[in-house]
DNA sequence: AAGGAGAGCAACCGCAGATTC
DNA sequence: AGAATCTGCGGTTGCTCTCCT
């Protein structure tokens, strides 16, 4: 994304608005416990409505920048704090060799992961394990030069990142659902209050990440366990259903390791409603054997290193292949 | 025990796209 | 159509905590 390009009346503007509302008296800083009673009681009572006019509402001395950035990624009920799990670790690595620093599209694909939390965790802790292995954590390339993507490759890596944004997106869209969640309801003793408290909540399920799981499962074949015969599977994601993704139809299903995946989270390989498998959160997740799991960490295995290259191939390769089974994507990706 | 260095993370800033007027 | 405003994103800063000397 370009910025070089902004015009001075842009910056006339922005500058403008951002100073709304940052006069004097206006708090900046750390979130007081009851900055943040006040601002949750608000948001649960009538939804956050326009940010800018929030802070007077709500009795806060913030600007309604502060206070948008304290609820997405902090108050927000549907967050997940704490340790990332090995699962999401790949999953952040994988989308990033494949979609940069676009941390919130990242985001997008870890339920209950905020972009910043994903981009902190990247800078602080993943970002320094691989350059201490002599992995270039932006071209994601080992620091000998060896190319990771053939030319038709990097295409087909450019033609998914394009479609995971997209998917990105489409989770994003809708940011307030009808059916408000459950600790709204709970709080809400009349049908109005219900409608006029439109909190961000997951969706149903998540969108599948067909071509991720797929690289997924070859990347990873080696460390997860048994992988079962491939079989073809027809995603039955929204996506797939209500947007013309390109997506492959026939995909090899994963075993039951990648079924618990984060990227699976939400999504069935059956048809039926019913059989929709609701967003689960991670704490749930459980590597069917923990402790050679953990002891074989790939991330933190020398070996490792040395075979993501190749691993890495052999995903495109298997996408492709299965590709080939179908009928050829568009020259470019148009969404 | 003191203080310096580094890690981790919450919060801020500036920019740009989207939306509204 | 264009200006004004709102919202979201990514980069960066700075505070706090822990570890080491």
């Amino acid at each position: 994304m370009g910025r070089s390009g902004r015009s001075e009346k842009k910056k006339k503007q922005n500058n403008n608005s951002n100073m709304v509302g940052l006069g004097v008296g206006v708090k900046k800083g750390p979130w007081t416990p009851e900055e943040d009673r006040k601002l949750l009681s608000y948001i649960q009572q009538y939804g956050h409505g326009s940010w800018r006019s929030l802070p007077a509402k709500a009795g806060l001395k913030r600007c309604g920048k502060s206070c948008r950035l304290r609820w997405t990624n902090y108050l927000r009920p549907d967050i997940k704090r704490g340790k990332f799990s090995l699962e999401e670790e790949r999953t952040i690595i994988q989308l990033h060799a494949l979609l940069g620093n676009r941390w919130s599209t990242i985001a997008a694909h870890l339920p209950r992961r905020t972009d910043n939390e994903i981009k902190n965790h990247w800078n602080s802790h993943i970002k320094k394990r691989m350059t201490k292995m002599g992995i270039d954590p932006m071209t994601h390339k080992p620091k000998s030069g060896t190319q990771l993507l053939g030319s038709n490759l990097n295409h087909m890596a450019q033609w998914e990142a394009a479609r995971l944004e997209a998917e990105a997106r489409l989770v994003q869209k809708p940011k307030y659902y009808p059916n408000p969640p459950p600790y709204l309801v709970s709080h809400s003793t009349t049908t109005q209050e219900v409608h006029k408290t439109p909190a961000m909540v997951p969706p149903p399920y998540l969108p599948c990440l067909d071509v991720l799981k797929v690289w997924q499962g070859t990347l990873w074949s080696n460390y997860s366990i048994n992988n079962e015969s491939l079989q073809s599977l027809i995603s039955t994601s929204n996506v797939s259903e209500n947007i013309s993704l390109t997506t492959p139809t026939t995909m090899p299903e994963l075993n039951h390791v990648e079924s618990k995946s984060s990227c699976d989270q939400g999504v069935t390989t059956k048809q039926n409603d019913e059989d929709k498998i609701q967003m689960g959160p991670f704490e749930e997740f459980e590597y069917p054997d923990d402790e050679t799991f953990i002891n074989g960490d790939p991330l933190r295995s020398p070996d490792f290193w040395e075979e993501f290259v190749d691993l890495l191939d052999g995903g495109w390769n298997s996408l492709t292949s299965n590709l080939a089974m179908i009928a050829s994507p568009p020259a470019s990706p148009v969404f």
